[in-house]
DNA sequence: CCTACCGATCGGTAGG
DNA sequence: CCTACCGATCGGTAGG
């Protein structure tokens, strides 16, 4: 009887779904005033049944942090496959980092801030993701400060990059006048100091800082 | 009877003890889960008190975001007061928004994430007080590309800039190695290009990204 | 600014 | 995965 079993709820589809809804959700609203009913409605299911999936709300979130930073990793991986230069590679990480935070599904990156609501445990599991995450670009940053390209790899430029980029989140219109092209090499060039790149005006935004 | 009337409730302090409150339990904690109790605890009120000088849990965090950041503002002025050179007042503005947001008791610049929670009218009301908090901001960076120290100082390059400081509190911690005036001359190095400075190396926080 | 309280909501569970 | 539900908490108010 396969289709008892097809239908007996442990198909990963749902599980799937619960998650994407919740990322999405806990992003829009935040973590604590996303109710798991949200999530449940999000999908079409009943108030208590996220629970036959995960064990709490706390859970969702963690998950939903550790796969997206790990789905986006694969992104990153695969975008920068056989770049040997490593300016050309540093602008496609931004590049595929801007794409994932900004109009991508997987918002990841941008959680950073609900984890809060998390304990030591779920803590961990999240900074061993992060971890895994900026491999690719430590490397980078480390073969542009041998190359003299730039003057320290050192962690708080990366992670001072890391806040830039991630902030853009805040002020940034996907149907604005700056293109996420245009917004990745500016990025680039601030970080490079290449004094010859001009950045194009837009509008000031309603909430700028 | 000057007694009684000091004694009737209406003495600025008790408001600004709850805003001073407010402030460092939302960021603390975030606003959603800061409760209007947790705040009348911190300043020794009864559960309903807050209620008595705020409207509701909302006004709390308006008022505390505008008087925060009009407060940041008043600092700014002073510390670049007869500052002549764009490259020194740049250097002093970016160490003393970091000053105000990592260790001083006025965190508002860091709320900006909690503002989802209000209304379209708090928006706005907001968004002037940024919008004062990045004059002499933006009257710098023009200088600075007028002199050719900077490629460009569109609304984005200053969006990143403000991205890059205010990410610095998701990992920065007051009692590591960096200092917060190298970690302010990291940031205007970046911005500016200099590629001959050395940003010390530091341990990697715990949550890095 | 306190006392006393309410209506609503929320995370989570039992049992199927 | 649904039904039915509970215990706890929370923002806010009335009346003083």
């Amino acid at each position: 009887m396969p289709r008892r079993k097809a239908e007996a709820g442990l198909e990963p589809n749902r599980r799937a779904e619960l998650l994407r809804a919740a990322a999405r959700l806990f992003v829009e609203k935040g973590f604590d005033a996303t109710t798991t009913r949200d999530i449940a409605d999000a999908v079409g299911m009943r108030s208590g049944s996220p629970f036959y999936h995960f064990r709490s709300k706390q859970e969702l979130l963690k998950t939903a942090m550790v796969e997206g930073l790990d789905a986006g990793y694969a992104r990153l991986l695969a975008a920068i496959d056989g770049i040997t230069d490593p300016e050309q590679r540093l602008r496609i990480l931004v590049r595929t980092h801007l794409g994932t935070l900004l109009e991508g599904e997987c918002h990841a990156p941008m959680l950073l801030g609900e984890t809060r609501a998390l304990d030591a445990a779920a803590h961990a599991e999240i900074a061993a993701a992060f971890d895994r995450y900026q491999m690719p670009w430590q490397t980078t940053l480390d073969e542009l400060q041998h190359s003299g390209k730039l003057a320290s790899a050192a962690a708080p430029v990366r992670l001072l990059l890391f806040g830039m980029l991630n902030g853009s989140k805040h002020w940034y219109r996907p149907d604005g006048k700056l293109s996420l092209d245009e917004l990745a090499d500016s990025a680039v060039a601030l970080l490079l100091g290449e004094s010859r790149t001009m950045v194009p005006a837009t509008g000031t935004p309603k909430v700028p800082c």
